[in-house]
RNA sequence: CGGGGUGUAGCGCAGCCUGGUAGCGCACUUGACUGGGGGUCAAGUGGUCGCAGGUUCAAAUCCUGUCACCCCGACCA
């Protein structure tokens, strides 16, 4: 999958790290579709916690789950003017079935606002059947002209929620709502700290009157968009008729949203956490939390034995406190081999029990942040897990948190956010003007990733880029981007 | 679509210029010794050299065509 001999997150080669990354960590593998891979085992047991975590936040907030089919009349695109403009380019379309030509070509869903929209007009007549809160866990195509493991694969597994509403507010307020849940997921779970804003008019959904998002910095300083969140408006309504008799009798149009969050986040984690050893995984995500190794000679069986009684025990106490613990049992593998392998893949805590320390009643604890072992006594182990990886967890978002912070600049002028740009997220004046956007990219190949939420009051205070008043209450925040 | 590059064993590559019937590292198999940081030794398995044509006594190597993939850019979660 990729070449490179080291693994140097800084390095100028980020994207061969990258790449390795995927690889030894045992994550994906390429496909042999163009720009499409495999999700490995490992890398979609991590999928399978992140669904876990995210789906339970969205029942919490009162959604439900169900699901639309994959194809999609192609025709259901032109009806929303900017949604065919944005999506049509990247559509791959079924044209032959059951041995004949299609009389309508249908599309390989690459987000299915238009089939929902289409449905929803249906199910909606009255205000009493408002809001629709629904969400599927699906996956779509996007036929991308570049393509990158877990970034941006031309297949990917996402979840797309899509609401109606019966009033602006209320729509808007659930759009903010499940942006709200993406950044709180992000970390509180994956230890990836985020920047919610809006987008400017550019950045934006195809289809969308405001578009939400949560900006996560990548290692080598870079943005990656993690989740959007998007309000609709009445745009999808009008294309596809959803009307509803509200309170007065009189009809409306629904207001609708849609928010979606895809495996593209494994990026965000590699990308965040990863070092020069390999992968860092966020205990709370971690497809094994803890994994013990075992160590004793193969021509021993009483240390065998005594050993495996003792791994037996322990993993048992630590699965009673719910923790995901592996008992790396393998034989003929060199422990060394295997603490490689498991820091490769980014285990957060490693646990290495072997005659000796059966003896003293200790283990050695391997922390995937920490050089070095510390020696543990064994009745500690089995009750103090929980709290280590909780541990684990705030240093991981910390240290993320703190890059971040220190590659995050102010600009001035025009000339300071040239330079700055190349060294992380830059906070500036913008007056908003489209064409001094595209300008600003052009020449520095970094965009208005968004109107930050929270962020320095812009108030008063001139563009960096064209001189005028500043356009927003806020700094925007420019970087270059994934 | 523009610019660059690569197709030889499961993976990473050498060989090609100067034609002589394929090699290295890793992985894999077997055995022994090993086992607390990517083990050692020995013996093995595995390839119609991307595909098609041509030149030649002879083609991985030279020529023509073709396909695929990768990287950079434009597009994008």
């Amino acid at each position: 999958m990729a070449k490179s001999k080291g693994l140097t997150p800084q390095s100028e080669d980020f994207s061969s790290w990258y790449n390795e990354i995927v690889y030894r960590a045992d994550l994906a593998d390429l496909a042999p579709v163009r720009g499409s891979m495999v999700i490995r085992p490992y890398g979609y047991a991590l999928w399978e916690n992140i669904q876990r975590e995210l789906d339970a936040m969205f029942k919490a907030t009162g959604h439900q789950n169900l699901y639309f089919p994959l194809l999609i009349p192609v025709s259901f695109f032109a009806r929303e003017a900017s949604h065919v403009e944005g999506f049509s380019p990247e559509l791959a379309v079924v044209t032959h079935a059951g041995g004949k030509e299609l009389e309508e070509p249908l599309a390989i869903r690459p987000t299915s606002e238009t089939i929902i929209g289409e449905m929803y007009a249906k199910w909606i007549q009255s205000y009493r059947d408002l809001p629709l809160l629904y969400n599927q866990w699906c996956n779509v195509v996007r036929w991308e002209l570049r393509t990158r493991p877990f970034l941006r694969t031309t297949e990917f597994l996402w979840q797309e929620g899509h609401t109606a509403h019966a009033t602006a507010e209320e729509a808007l307020a659930e759009t903010r709502k499940m942006i709200e849940i993406y950044a709180d997921f992000a970390e509180n779970f994956a230890a990836v700290p985020v920047v919610k804003g809006e987008k400017t008019e550019g950045e934006r959904f195809a289809g969308a009157l405001s578009t939400l998002t949560i900006e996560a910095m990548m290692r080598d300083t870079r943005a990656l968009q993690s989740g959007t969140s998007h309000y609709m408006g009445e745009n999808f309504a009008r294309a596809f008729d959803i009307t509803f008799n509200d309170e007065n009798n009189e009809q409306a149009f629904v207001h609708t949203t849609s928010w979606g969050f895809s495996t593209r986040f494994i990026g965000a984690i590699i990308m965040s956490h990863g070092d020069d050893k390999g992968l860092i995984l966020p205990p709370r995500l971690a497809p094994h939390q803890v994994v013990i190794v075992p160590i004793f000679r193969s021509n021993d069986e009483a240390a065998r034995q005594s050993v495996t009684a003792e791994v037996d025990k322990l993993r048992s106490a630590l699965i009673d406190q719910g923790i995901r613990v592996h008992v790396d049992n393998r034989e003929g593998m060199s422990p060394g081999r295997k603490f490689n392998e498991w820091e490769q893949k980014g285990v957060p805590l490693r646990i290495e029990l072997g005659p000796k320390d059966i003896e003293k009643g200790t283990a050695l604890l391997a922390n995937r942040l920490e050089e070095g072992k510390r020696e543990v006594r064994l009745e500690e182990l089995a009750v103090t897990m929980a709290a280590e990886l909780s541990d684990f967890h705030e240093r991981l978002f910390e240290r993320a948190r703190r890059f971040r912070e220190e590659h995050t600049f102010h600009a001035q002028s025009y000339d300071e956010l040239k330079e700055m740009v190349e060294h992380g997220f830059v906070y500036a004046s913008h007056s908003g003007d489209p064409a001094s956007e595209r300008a600003i990219q052009e020449e520095t190949k970094a965009t208005v990733r968004c109107l930050p939420l929270e962020g320095p009051s812009a108030e008063g205070s001139v563009c960096i880029h064209t001189g005028k008043p500043s356009g927003y209450p806020r700094k925007v925040m420019f970087a270059k981007a994934y």
